[in-house]
DNA sequence: CATGAATGAGAATTCATTCAT
DNA sequence: TATGAATGAATTCTCATTCAT
């Protein structure tokens, strides 16, 4: 394992457990045992550390979501998609805090944040294919996304809060209100 | 004014400008104009001074949500309390952050969170009516509360973002689709 | 409990368990939860308050060396002696670390230290009193004060640091040696 | 002479003249003329400095005690080794503070306790000796040895606090004293 | 007697960054 | 690539002390 990827995989744990903002780059230094000269030798500064991180968790997101997902039925593909997304943050409480605390936040730049859109274009044609279908009423497409991700994002903060507590049975609900909201 | 007040009132000032975590002490001490020491004859430390927001502003939240709500009618109760809320966080950017970044975390201790959970006992009561209607489908009622916060919120940064882009309009989407998806 | 009392037995407790220079005046606030400007009312400082701790150490010491001594053989006398010194210092860990650390430090002002010697004169008689006898040999008699007092300190330290292992035995084979010593 | 080198040195001196708890961390760098990041580059805290001060001094204290002590004779070595450490003590004043105050304090974990005790195993094998030779009655070791040190610490006290009345004269009664203590 | 707010100097510590090796 | 010594500004925090009530 490279000395940069140790890098990247300490501040990953640093930031999914303090938050962004509280992981200086001298923890980094210390926790990932990583000699100090060495993490300026690749990276310019803490931000720089963050955006790759950013970039490769924009990746990965993008491509599970779609997983798994038959192309020609609607009404199948929602639910497919939720839960991809719901495990997903399940499963990568990093990528979570990600998506929730910096994807939007002003520490990335604009450039990478554009760069990141591509991942999400299968979801942006699937509400799309979903409104010109007459499934679902013709709301701004764009509102449609961020709602439908509020409603996995809610979930999983649930989940993450009190995780014995939510069960299949609420996940399988709050599929359910995510797709009656979109209905026509 | 207290100094203890003033003290509150830039931490405020300061957190609402630019988050929680890129405010230091030194920066509340040189902007409150109050003497080093007198913060710490007050406050422990920041965790403390931003305790006490919390629970300012946690009492401000559960007042506001439930203003202008005609008791009898659910369908037109649900609206005001969806807009009570958005507005609310609109107009006090920080107590969204408060919300978003600081209520759920473990920087408040669980005594001040149970205090505060007694604000949101009214809605709670709205859900428990409007499923006893046959409005709403029975679902898990924590599970519609925290939907609905999400919609909201989901919406709320959507505007903070992009303010310019978010329309009347596309409120009211927000909370038709919010208010389908809970629908039996 | 006078206030007064309380952050006399505070300081106390304090400085047994950490030392004099270590416990600072705050500490002792914050410890005792008597008022930053009670204490200030009652002691003008640090130092006074351990002058008077001193002070009121320092009688107790004098007595209870002297107890139970049959005054007309030195025989008898000296492990009566050393043993009321060093169980005294046992059974009172503040007086022993003050005896150690601060009666001969600079902390304490002459005059009180002046004070205190009258209850070593006990002591003084006593080996003047063996040499005359000729039981001990006419060593300066302040150099045999000190390493009469240095084995019980020795003894004590030993106990402190490790008293499970420090038995009556060992106790009467150190008084024996420190008998052996000044015997002519 | 390294940046760390000179810490100690400073450190050194400090604590000599002022005591160890009356020596601030950022006297030592004022004093020393280092920045204050090097000095936490290298020590993680005023104990840390310290502790490396404290092996240091326990090496040469080990070293010092033994030496010029004739193998074969208990008689002479006796007198060489009780002076070897009372003259090392009164030119090496820092070493004495230390071996008194913090040696045996729990500012010093016990691994550097441990690895100090290896320096006294000639002493040890001293006193041993001295028993197998039916010349010192047969009390328990590890006793003698305090005694012996707390007799050498009582003359450096007495020297230190009142040097110019304590004479050769004086010390050679007190190495008697010692000595015939021990005496079968 | 008792209280606790207020102060500001200064001590302890963290941090981002540079540089020679 | 990799290292770690060195730096000093900035930040966090402690402390002794004063004062009005």
């Amino acid at each position: 394992m490279s000395k940069k990827s140790i890098v990247l995989q300490t501040t990953l744990e640093l930031v999914t457990a303090q938050g962004v903002a509280a992981t200086s780059l001298s923890q980094i230094i210390k926790e990932s045992g990583v000699a100090n000269g060495t993490v300026y030798h690749h990276f310019k500064n803490k931000d720089e550390i963050i955006a790759e991180l950013y970039l490769m968790l924009a990746q990965d997101f993008g491509t599970v979501i779609m997983k798994n997902t038959p192309q020609a039925n609607i009404k199948k593909q929602f639910p497919i998609m939720w839960k991809n997304m719901f495990y997903y943050f399940i499963n990568n409480p990093l990528a979570f805090v990600f998506y929730e605390q910096i994807a939007k936040s002003c520490d990335i730049p604009q450039d990478l944040k554009d760069e990141a859109k591509k991942y999400i274009l299968d979801i942006d044609n699937f509400f799309r294919e979903a409104i010109k279908e007459k499934i679902f009423k013709p709301y701004t497409v764009s509102l449609m996304e961020e709602l439908f991700f509020g409603s996995v994002v809610t979930m999983v903060k649930l989940y993450n809060a009190n995780n014995s507590k939510v069960l299949e049975r609420h996940i399988n609900q709050a599929v359910e209100i995510s797709w009656k909201g979109f209905l026509k």
